[in-house]
DNA sequence: TGACATAGTTAGGGTAAACTAACTATATTA
DNA sequence: TAATATAGTTAGTTTACCCTAACTATGTCA
């Protein structure tokens, strides 16, 4: 866990997490790209790459292409991993609609800590390990969900439930 | 579900539920309580109370108690039952400290949406199922991370962990 | 009842993040 | 190589927070 450092607000983690998943895709982070990742104006972009220049995050030359710095990939890659887990959390076991579960993740990866998202990690793993042992908790779990829901719209129907 | 509207910043969100827990506790939210609860100045209180006010969500009065209306009052609810189901996800299963959940809880509830909250409460129903019978789905979790934790660190031991 | 403490408000400022519009640099291609 | 399109930057604005300092209202108790 080498991260964890520079009280990076969410809006500069994304930029981070967007010019490191470029690079990976095509080997090569354009600030027409990560805005259009991010849903920002280029203005904006230029705005944020002076500041994680300034922080020693990115290696920023007007009208070059950007990379991160060895401060800023580790970083960069916490966030991105963040995504990850929670994602696969919200998907896989939750089962989550994946445009949504993206959306949420893209939100909440500022605001869980390490702590949280290890033992998210480790849950998944649990899950797995249990599926290969014959009780597929994921399945098992969702099998219980439709009960559940099955039940309150019952409830809902003869009480006219409220909420 | 009768709140998800309005479009609030996760910053009025937490006002809403403030006042909405003081009013539970005392019967009474006073700007100075909510200001003390949020960790902001009273300034910052009577600013977002105008704004509430102009939303419709609470009855406001200078020099006057605060109180909820209709509108708000089911909004502010959610948002503090989102706080209440993630808080006990964190700490009653995943076993995170308290003082860390409670934080992340605060910042999350804000960002996940009612789909995914409400298979968290669905998830917790399932945990509590499955320790009635008679196999405790968070005890066995537990065991599974230590074994994990103690693994990784003798990987870490003899391979002089990366990361 | 008037002085003092406490609560609440107002005014004025700061910062972070976004935007648009206009400008500059770079790349392409005829 | 000049014209044009595309990419990137700059300047100026806006919005949403938050803050402090100074003011006003309220309540209490001698």
């Amino acid at each position: 866990m080498a991260a964890e450092n520079a009280n990076l607000s969410s809006s500069l983690e994304d930029y981070l997490e967007a010019i490191f998943n470029l690079s990976k895709e095509s080997n090569i982070a354009r600030s027409k790209d990560i805005a259009k990742s991010l849903g920002v104006s280029r203005a904006s972009v230029t705005g944020a790459l002076r500041v994680l220049k300034e922080k020693g995050l990115a290696n920023y030359k007007p009208y070059d292409y950007v990379t991160l710095t060895e401060t800023g990939r580790p970083i960069a890659a916490e966030v991105a991993q963040k995504h990850k887990i929670l994602e696969s959390f919200f998907v896989d076991f939750l089962g989550i609609e994946p445009n949504i579960a993206q959306e949420a993740a893209c939100k909440a990866e500022h605001t869980l800590g390490p702590g949280i998202i290890a033992k998210l990690l480790c849950f998944i793993e649990f899950v797995k390990h249990s599926s290969k042992n014959g009780c597929d908790l994921a399945d098992q779990f969702e099998k219980f969900c439709k009960k559940q829901t099955s039940k309150s719209a019952g409830k809902r129907d003869s009480k006219n439930g409220a909420e």
